[in-house]
Order: structure tokens, then sequence, then C-alpha cells
DNA sequence: GCGCACTCCTAAACCGGTATAGGCCAATGC
DNA sequence: GCATTGGCCTATACCGGTTTAGGAGTGCGC
């Protein structure tokens, strides 16, 4: 098979009877050309079927119409997480519209994605990047400063410095959550949460910590884990094998994972949800409405939240934006897995 | 705050004190430099932290270390598809080994895609693909060998034409399903299946009904959906309608979002699974395991099927490969959800 | 002393666009 | 009639790499 012959600006020019500039002019919207020539450039790239090189074009000084998004989880853990395919698609439909593709990686530590993040903005391949799972003391703060970077950080202000950020307040969530179980009767309550390396892991430890000691529940429990189902089930586990009077009569999980694991695990334990224990999920996919009693979650328009994010880093790019832009609390939505403790 | 001048390869021959071709061949590996020049144009570079531009390196011919996949469905259904993050994760595990990104893009047709892929090519963003979803014709088997564009086709030799190709052997796989559930006794049998245009969807079709009539089944029911948890609770809840005479006695799900939907359709009619209903799930995450009952499944390493892929692409990049690559076929992994119809 | 091969390196062309200074020509002002 | 203006377009210098032809220096055989 032959490799068609590359076609460029110059063949789009002879073709027209113009210069390569003309071309281009004309690609591009910019005036001087008068509307005759325009539509026989045009013309001539229709029969060509020319495409604009994007190389060239990045290299002579454009904007290129990609963004970056590096994620250090591993890969096997991130299939099983429903919040990245959904903030992903958040984050596509918005770009889709702008013509403009997402450039994914996934890496391990976070100083791998500070010398991704530069050789794709030296490189020129990204016109900007959304960071995402800022820890304390996040490296990445000072190298794209430095390297005056276009970025969006998604994460708590007091985590991701003075990046323009987006965010959904964890504290409050939290807060909310304890304070329904609370007033539902529940006195002993507990936390499956995510990664302990994770600012807003942390955040929400404090919250839950300040939210129990503030209610003065009489048992307080967190546990953290990877997000995994397999996880979020050892845990429960070990949360419910105290006897009766000392088991947390509520469970709250960092994710609706392990919330799904956390109800298979009481019912095998002979546990009734939520006659037993209550178990509350976060981030509420369909996954929710699907199980059997349905699960009550903090529920968060995850699909909304990365287009957001999209949104806001296109406002950087044009040079406006900056600042930080909370998005919607998670909010409470109980269903059929909470109840007051019996 | 001051962008830093971006540092070029003229800066690093300057300190190096050498000419810029010496750069290019000491980073590029190649033969013709002494060691100890090699070593002092490391050392400049790593002193003023550069790294090679991308879009001037692909510019002048190089290989760009960018993989594409472009995913025809609306952004909302595809955050809720656990398969395509696991797909994506397995893809990426590979790539990352070969320091190579993903560029992803969701789109509305396949149209679009055939435009996508060009520009892709011929702008070398790119320097492969791997191409999904194949439906019955596609438009883009043609395409991309007009283009001379490597690419691995996720799909059937039958509908992926004369592209490189790696496949699951979905028919088989349809007809291992029906078996199990006749020889557990079932004569009334369901299949919820997923997006009718999708060309695998045909495959397993097709092989459902002729695995129904080789068997002699009583009743084959066949219904199309989007794949969502909704379609599918939506197609169980009118398949279980039926009288208990007439209803099917087992159904096996196109995934396992919608196995998930139907076991909790059927719990909230009332009907026990596996007593009243058998269902057997496909793809089998992690999900199926923390259900209760859990979830029977066609099981099938989602995520060793993604790195196969792109192991594959990367062979066809480098000039080699070609040809059909079967993957293994999904086992039957039985589990609490089916048995003997009662 | 000369030719020859070999190693190490440089200069310059090239990739395919964008940006810009300036050329040509008709219309306009005085 | 001549300078000025303005619209339309071309020529050319970039962008930051890779690639190649070839030059400078060294060692060696005869």
């Amino acid at each position: 098979m032959t490799t068609s012959p590359r076609v460029t600006i110059k063949d789009v020019a002879a073709r027209a009877g113009v210069s390569k500039g003309a071309v281009s002019l004309a690609f591009n919207h910019k005036p001087g050309l008068s509307e005759v020539t325009r539509d026989r450039i045009f013309e001539a790239a229709r029969q060509l079927g020319w495409a604009p090189n994007l190389a060239a074009r990045s290299l002579a000084g454009r904007r290129v119409d990609v963004v970056g998004l590096a994620i250090c989880r591993p890969a096997r853990l991130l299939g099983l997480e429903p919040f990245y395919m959904e903030f992903i698609s958040g984050v596509e439909s918005v770009l889709t519209e702008h013509s403009c593709s997402l450039l994914l990686r996934l890496l391990r530590t976070v100083e791998e994605e500070v010398g991704l993040q530069d050789s794709w903005w030296r490189g020129k391949h990204v016109s900007g990047s959304i960071l995402v799972d800022f820890r304390a003391d996040d490296p990445r703060v000072a190298a794209v400063e430095r390297l005056g970077m276009p970025v969006v950080a998604v994460g708590h202000p007091s985590l991701t410095g003075g990046l323009t950020s987006v965010w959904t307040d964890d504290a409050s969530a939290v807060t909310e959550a304890v304070r329904y179980l609370a007033a539902l009767g529940h006195r002993r309550v507990a936390r499956v949460g995510g990664a302990a390396g994770l600012g807003h892991t942390a955040i929400r430890t404090a919250a839950f910590d300040a939210a129990a000691r503030g209610l003065e529940l009489s048992g307080a429990w967190q546990v953290a884990t990877d997000f995994s189902g397999e996880a979020g089930a050892r845990a429960t586990r070990s949360l419910l094998t105290a006897s009766a009077s000392d088991r947390p009569t509520a469970i709250v999980y960092d994710n609706d994972i392990m919330a799904v694991a956390g109800l298979s695990v009481a019912s095998e334990m002979g546990l009734s949800v939520p006659g037993d224990v209550s178990l509350l999920a976060w981030d509420d996919s369909q996954l929710c409405r699907l199980t059997h009693p349905t699960l009550s979650a903090m529920s968060h328009d995850v699909h909304g939240f990365g287009a957001e994010v999209a949104r806001t880093l296109f406002g950087v790019i044009t040079g406006g934006g900056g600042g930080s832009h909370p998005v919607p609390t998670p909010v409470l939505t109980p269903r059929g897995s909470t109840a007051p403790p019996r």
C-alpha cells in the first residue's frame, strides 16, 4: 500500500495560486484577504484534504489544542474507581466543545509528575494542565509557578498555594454527614477514609474528628484505605467484629465502591442495613441506586465538577481567571441505608 | 511573575561549547560523539533544565511519544462504564513503560472520528491510534488504510478488515454462557445486550440465537440497551413482569453494571436470586464480588486486554506486527447468582 | 612525506507552519 | 500631476529540533 504523500500548506497554496502566507491567513480567519481568494483557498484545501500540521503550528508559536492530566495512582486501582472516569468525562465534555484533546498519563510519584509537566510545558505539548490529588506541601505548586504554566489545581486552596483552584468543601460535607447521623440518634460513628497521603483525606479526617468532638459522640473511628472495594470490605469487617454494644452503628465511606463493599460485608455478617448499621456513601454514582437497600450518599455532581475544572482552565489559558472556585458542597441524599439505630 | 525564558537546544549547545547538532546526537543516543563531550552536554542540559521541544522534534521527522484513543459515546454514559477506565488503565500501564502518553478524545460519531484520526496523523500529533467500538462496514478501516496510519483495532477480524486487531471470542463466550445455563436446567433464557449498533453486540446476539436454537430452548429473549444501569434495570423489569411460567429463569448481561442493576430489580420485585431467577454478568470487575449474592460472571481480564492492545500497537508502530491477536476468551466464573431453576 | 581511513564534530538544509515588513496597484485629495 | 492612503497579497525570517554532507585533526603504513 502506498502511503499518501503528505500534503502541506505549500501544495494548497500552489493549487489556489497564492502564497503560503495567504493560506495561513485564510485558515486562521484573519483579515487581509478578499472574499474570493479566501473561497478559492478553502476549495483547494478541501480538494487536497489538507489539515494543518499541529506540530508546525505549535512550533510557530500558536497555542496548541491539548491539555494535560497526570494521575499518580497505580493503574490497576484506577480502573476500579468510578470517580475518575466520571470526572474525565466531565472534563472531556467541555474540551470537546473547544475541539481540544486530553493528554492523559498515569505515574507513580508526584516527583515524576513534576518532571512530566515540566517537559509537557517546555515542549509545548500542552497549553495547560489539570493537577489533581494534592498532598501537603505539594512540590507541583512551586514547580508550575516557576514555569509560568497555566494550570487548574483540583483541591482546597490550603493545599494548592497560589494556584487557581477548583474545590469542594469537604470539611463542611463531612460535618454535615456526621451531624445527620447524630441527628438520627447514632452515638458511635466510623469513617472509612481514602488514601492517607492525600490532602483532601486529611481535611476530611480532621473535620470528622472535630465534628465527633463537637457532638460529643461516644465512639468515633477512622480507617485509611486505598479506595478499593477490597480495602473497604476489610475495613468494614474489622469495624463490625466488636460486640454489638461496642461497634459503630453508622459508617461513612469516602467513595461509593467501598460503601457497596461495606453493604455486602454487613449482610455476610448477618447484620441488617440500616437496622443494625447505617451506611453512608460518598460521590454517589449510579451504583448507589442499584444496590439493595439503596445507599444514602453525600451526593456530588462529579461530571459537572470536571466540566467546571475544564472551563476554569480555559479561563486561565486565555489569560484571565485565577483565584479560587468552589463548586457546590456535596449534599446529603438519604436513601435506604441510613436510619435511626435500634 | 516572570515567565522563565525558554531554554532551547542552542543554549545547551552554547553552554557545552558545541553545536546544536552535537546536542541532538547526544540526546538521541546516536554514535559519533566522544564520551567526554557527551557527558559535558548532559551536564549542561541538566544545569539549564532543558527538555527537547516535542513539537519541533516531531516536526523534524522523529516519532512522537503519543498514541491516540477516540471513543464515540456520550461523555455522560462513559463515566459509568467500568470497562473503559479499566481498559485505559491497562493501556496506560504499558505506555508508561515506554514514556508514552495517551491522547484521549470523546466524540459523537464515527465520521467525526475519521476526521480526527486524519488530522492527528497528518499533524503528527500521534504515532498511532487505538480504534474501538467497531460497527459493521466501519468507515475507519478504509480511512486509516488510506493514510497508512499505524493502528490497532479492538474488535473481531470480521469487523476490522485488514487492520491489525486484538479481540476476544465473544461468540464462544456467549455460547458457553448459554450452555452453562442450559446445563443447570434453564429452558427460558434472556440476554440484556449492549448498544445495538456495535459490532460485538451483533456478534453476541447472533451467537445467542444460534446457541438457543441449538439447545432447543423453549424461550430466548434479547433486549438492546445503552449499557447503563438504568437501562439494565428497565430491561430486567420488563423481562420479569410476565407470569412465573412465562418469564425467563436466567438472564445474561453484557456488562456488570447492568447485572448489578438486574439484581436490585429482582429483589425489588420480590424474586430471589438465584432461586427464582439466575443472573450472569459480563466483564467481571470487582463489583461482582461486592454484591449479595455475589454475581456469577463471564470473567475477563480487561486490564490485561488493554495492556495487550498497547503492546500490539507498539509492534505495529515499529513496523512489525500486523495480523490478528486473539486474547483469552472470557471464562465462566460461577458465584452465588446462578443455580438450577426451581 | 603522502595518501588513507577513522574519529569527532560543525554548518546548513529542512520539517510546515506563523508573523511581519513591505510591494503593487487603484482610488482619493488637493 | 503627484503624493497619500488603503486593500490585498508576497517574500522571508523565524520557531527548535533532526539529519546530512563534509571538514579538521590524528594515527598509520609504506
